[in-house]
DNA sequence: ACCTGAACACCGTTCAAGT
DNA sequence: ACCTGAACACCGTTCAAGT
């Protein structure tokens, strides 16, 4: 009964009662992420945002900072699949899945590393997710190892386009190195690289190799779009076999 | 004239000349990163192994540890191409470039993440092989916007999976992880998740999402060719559009 | 030209101690 | 139960100085 909520009330953030738990971290894990990106990102700048001292943050994640970044990964998996009911067309079902699973990743491209190049992310991810995928694939005529091969097709599919697409530029002065970049593109030999250098301004700094800018300021939709068609295609071609 | 080989002769590694160049700094930081992975790699230990002070790196490698990195990540770039032909058959020719890539990566699994999820890459690719894709891409009946859209396509195609399929593990104690990510996975519900448990023994360490071990050490073997099958059908049913 | 050496501003994590 | 506080063993990079 007796409420004494004046403790450290000099504070910059304040921390009422509890401050701190797993959930309130992670997410200011992943704002911090936003805004920094994953280079910049440590467990001591975040424990001095949630005013707390480092080893703090030991006691809700113990497995350190590879517990902390499953976690965030884990969010870009949040409500990306639909339903899906039988009867439902399993093209439209997919092309569903991967554009949200993009847009999700389009909200926070920072973490894209994350999701495509460590496991670490697996901890966290819900096997809802896993069923529905194989449901669907059932459903488009795959069955037996062959299934769990469409199963692995379709997710590295799903997660691989994007994971490049947003990939990072080097964290050093950036318009140094797209400058550099930019100009030892430009002039290559028409003699040596004759489609390159035809299609050089639909592709400067649009295409994979020959861009300076990550997928978060330069979408590639077009590119997306061709790549989902042609996974869908292919998988209906093979869904027989 | 004067010939002085005898400096330094107690060093470890024998510094006769000048021991440095960049080659040499890039053949030893794949060799380390093969040994210890890309998580515990440093310039540091590097130099170390070179029997110099980290410091003595940036005059070969003013650009520090990205441009470092990036030198090694085109490493695993080199001879993947073939020549292609007039004539020759676009399908078979990609076919060989993504198993070749594959291969050349699961020589070096640790510097997966670099290819995949890093833009630094760029820095060293040759533009040959942009060219390459290209012309067998105009081979195979695409020209215009389409032909860029479809060159990403491909490039997404072949990079994306093998960088998920080598996607490191956790660098903490990797039994007791794997254990416990086991346990989570064998003991879900058949009736939420039918699918999956019908397929466990199919899936279980073998399938994204649900496996705990790298495919450096389980390769996915038919995932991939499944894969590389879809990709190539789709393109072949969209190469008219 | 090529490398040493000291210094700066950081890291993640462990472990004991406080309340 | 939840957090502080000190300590350990590291990092990448800069800059001046040596040869």
């Amino acid at each position: 009964m007796t409420k004494k909520p004046k403790k450290r009330r000099g504070r910059p953030e304040l921390r009422t009662e509890n401050a701190l738990d797993r959930a309130q971290i992670v997410a200011a894990a992943l704002a911090l992420i936003d805004r920094e990106g994953l280079e910049g990102f440590s467990l001591r700048q975040l424990a001095r945002h949630l005013g707390v001292f480092p080893t703090a943050l030991y006691w809700h994640l113990p497995g350190g900072r590879n517990e902390l970044l499953g976690d965030v990964a884990a969010t870009a998996f949040h409500n990306v699949a639909r339903p899906f009911k039988l009867g439902d067309d399993w093209a439209s079902w997919l092309r569903e899945l991967f554009r949200r699973y993009r847009h999700s990743l389009h909200r926070h491209p920072n973490i894209a590393p994350l999701l495509g190049a460590q496991l670490v992310s697996n901890s966290g991810v819900n096997p809802d997710l896993v069923e529905q995928i194989l449901t669907v694939l059932e459903s488009a005529g795959f069955s037996g190892p062959r299934l769990i091969d469409a199963y692995n097709a379709v997710v590295a599919a799903m997660l691989g386009f994007v994971t490049l697409e947003l990939a990072p530029v080097p964290d050093e002065d950036p318009t140094d190195w797209a400058v550099k970049f930019e100009d030892s593109i430009r002039s290559l030999d028409p003699g040596h690289f004759p489609h390159l250098t035809k299609y050089m301004n639909l592709m400067a700094n649009r295409a994979f190799i020959v861009r300076w800018e990550s997928g978060s300021r330069n979408p590639m939709n077009s590119g997306f779009e061709l790549y989902l068609e042609t996974v869908i295609a292919g998988l209906r071609s093979l869904a027989g076999g």
